[in-house]
DNA sequence: TTTT
DNA sequence: TTTT
């Protein structure tokens, strides 16, 4: 059956992506992603709501990620959502959703929470949007 | 800081929605919804994978869902991820990734999973799209 | 720089999609699509409105196209927006603005204005949903 | 019938917004979007195609733009898609394609083309990110 | 030109 | 727990 599953998000990276690489030459970046949402409460007040949701990029997704993502960053991502289970520290099935990127952009013009060294941006080349390869988009995660 | 936070879906109801009726005439309507998906393993054969989401409807959506929403029923859903805590039974922190729906279009001809007197069809009515009020939008969930 | 331009439709067809082969082997199909959109006028009365939309599928898309999607079928497209200019019949430049379909899934039962021999259903194969092949979402249309 | 008529870009205004007061205090304004996008060719090299969409904001949408867009921003906009006719100067009908926008949000810091006085930023307020209010997208355009 |  |  027909399916879709697709999410849209730009937001802030909560912190630099950790890239794990795992046998077979496949590499993962982690991170976190902050969205923020204005409402008015009953006063009338406008009171900010920040959602964080947990990012996952495979491949070479993963390695554009370690290049040029950074703590605070603003950035367009495109992906799915995946919900999978683990077993915590006490042996209990735990689950967490996240959402797989297909596509990354940087937005802006350079990263305002970039560490290290700033005279080198490390968002000079021109390219700023990236795709995960299509033939690993068929893989599991 | 502008951000955006959007789930698009195509899937089917995995049961019947369950309503309740909260203080103050406000009702939520929660659903799961299966999203299918297809990839090819490394022998070429062909391999369904199938993702289930927690969807919340609040108002008149959550009427909605409860009138017109059926087991089976194929959907788009237009809405946003949050993440809520809980204990759980142990007093233990819990989360849980929900899919808040803003837009919900039924599907297709009719439903097939429909249960009850199905010479009454649940979704004769012209209307087979439904947003969730404005106003409403902007309160906190 | 990094940009978006993505669409998403879900409507039906208003006729057969229409394939061409180009030299080198490249089929191209184009179909229209209508999405219809209510709202109340000041009078509370709901009035119907209906978008027409120009889809445009390549390659493996195309083929998909002509085989399984008929004039009435409900369809979700996801692509981009492209206009292109042309010539009219009197030699003035014309602009056309089309979705380049990247994906097409199939929605609902079965297609109900299909035409031809009913008893041999269009979409009994199990794959409902359909991607360009990524390789070829390189190539400019 | 349900229907679903989206439209995501992430791009840059190819000039200030015009802005028009119709009759009973309806505002509406015009841009131009630039999105980018990149391909390889046949021989490798990556080469740059830019989109331009003509977007439409009305009412509280188009105030906004008034106040806040200039030239060369880097903006996010949802909305849908309309084609309408019109006479050109020969008295032709001809066919426009726009995107009616529903949400608009400032990307990154702040202006890069911003004309005037560069000492009073035009993006200083806190909320970067505008809805349009929900009874008036039951209008139709 | 679709669909309900 | 859905659907094909």
């Amino acid at each position: 059956m027909a399916g879709v599953n697709k999410v849209i998000l730009v937001g802030n990276l909560g912190k630099d992506p950790e890239v794990r690489h795992l046998e077979g030459g496949v590499s993962v970046a982690h991170f976190t992603l902050a969205t923020n949402d204005y409402y008015k409460d009953k006063q009338g007040n406008r009171v900010e709501r920040t959602e964080w949701h947990n990012i996952s990029a495979w491949r070479g997704l993963a390695d554009m990620a370690d290049k040029y993502l950074k703590k605070g960053q603003q950035v367009y991502i495109e992906g799915k959502l995946r919900t999978r289970q683990y077993q915590d520290k006490d042996q209990q099935t735990r689950y967490i959703t996240e959402i797989i990127a297909d596509e990354i952009s940087m937005l802006g013009g350079r990263p305002q929470g970039a560490t290290g060294d700033a005279s080198a941006p490390a968002t000079a080349e021109p390219q700023q949007s990236f795709r995960q390869e299509p033939e690993m988009d068929q893989l599991p995660f």
